[in-house]
DNA sequence: TTTATTATGAACTTTTTATGAACAAAATTC
DNA sequence: GAATTTTGTTCATAAAAAGTTCATAATAAA
């Protein structure tokens, strides 16, 4: 469940390759330029880059120096027509992890995006530790000294994305895109009601809790 | 949706910047010389100003000499037609951000306004120190070494920009405008009844306090 | 003392969130 | 594949919090 962000101009392409990574059980974004880009990065916990090296307003090596220039270290995987060694020499001077061209084999992409997160050494399999609580993300289960209370997905991902961001506070939108997906239609208000479900289901634990902030959104605490 | 200050003393240009800037989405303000420009910016919240040095009146750069002398921050993209190593440094002694020579690539500038604002919101502090109080202006929360205060965002905004300028004399007028936005037609008395409310909030606290100038508004001081 | 201004308590309005319940969709079981 | 259970969404309404206004008391300045 990586968030992987696909940036290139071409909506189509994007689809293209969501398609592929969504298969894989990857969560995608998308931004159609560097400034885009930005402003995903800035609201999401974007785990990999797919980026398109040709592209209007930022291009790809420019987003990649803003990017590395502010320290930001999460794998790029650059996507570009040119396959001349000054080409990549630049890419991987600016900063970049590995690189693909086009026109995408898109086995390869997804090859290479499960080698580059491994590499990044990313976790696939993430065991939440609250106190004596765990949050089993393979099992969706909150398994407690006294018991294991199995939880529905989406109460499940809630719950998580809250309590791996303790104090942070999340937008009902922000987590709409995180566990819904970018392009969900879903009412914000449906995220109240998984919240109060997980209230009740948890409301005689005080190891951790969901506080409402208000005009703002909800965080975890513990 | 930024509102920019594009000061010129050629209508031309502002247009023709005004065109590339509204199409990325932007609010665009226009003044012909330094003295328009002092005015938009008494009225408007700018967020960024594209300025002209060569100007009748006031030119650009007397205009960033006056706005950084008053405390003014934003961001000043200056245009200049010279491209010589002191008048770069004149203008950046001076206090500008970045510049762009004539004649302009508007591409250019729309990456140079964007990449400024950008930086501006990485690099604004949201969190306001005084002494070992927290004023959080992400999750509107004070936070004292003793406990965590959570505030209404009116209150929250109002302290917050108290604390901002500490001993500058705020009228109502001013504080509504910026808070409440600068159209608003909410009564002056509403902002006694929020300053009473964070009084009362904070009358333990000794770090800071907020005090009424009378017949002209609050100040706040730490 | 008079007057103008601010502080305060309280009522009231608006906005936002919590909750119960109905409904829909998906997964499971038979 | 029909029936049943579980999960997910929406909706209406209750409840709570935030925000505003108003009347009056208190205070400072003239």
């Amino acid at each position: 469940m990586n968030d992987i962000l696909i940036v290139d101009d071409n909506e189509d392409i994007r689809k293209l390759i969501e398609i592929y990574l969504k298969r894989e059980g990857f969560n995608t974004f998308h931004a159609g330029n560097g400034q885009e880009a930005l402003e995903v990065i800035d609201k999401h916990r974007i785990e990999l880059i797919v980026l398109d090296v040709m592209m209007p307003v930022m291009d790809g090596y420019e987003l990649t120096r803003e990017l590395r220039e502010v320290g930001f270290i999460v794998p790029i995987l650059m996507v570009t027509a040119k396959d001349t060694y000054p080409d990549k020499k630049k890419g991987f001077d600016l900063g970049i992890d590995d690189y693909i061209t086009k026109p995408i084999d898109m086995e390869e992409l997804v090859l290479r995006v499960k080698a580059l997160l491994r590499r990044a050494r990313i976790s696939q399999d993430k065991k939440l530790v609250i106190g004596d609580i765990i949050l089993d993300y393979d099992s969706l289960e909150v398994i407690t000294p006294s018991q294991e209370i199995s939880l529905p997905r989406k109460e499940f991902f809630l719950l998580y994305k809250l309590m791996s961001y303790p104090k942070k506070i999340f937008t009902r939108q922000d987590l709409l895109d995180d566990i819904w997906g970018y392009d969900t239609e879903v009412d914000e208000r449906t995220v109240d009601v998984h919240i109060k479900r997980l209230r009740e289901k948890f409301k005689d634990f005080d190891e951790f809790e969901i506080v409402t902030v208000r005009g703002l959104g909800y965080k975890g605490v513990y």
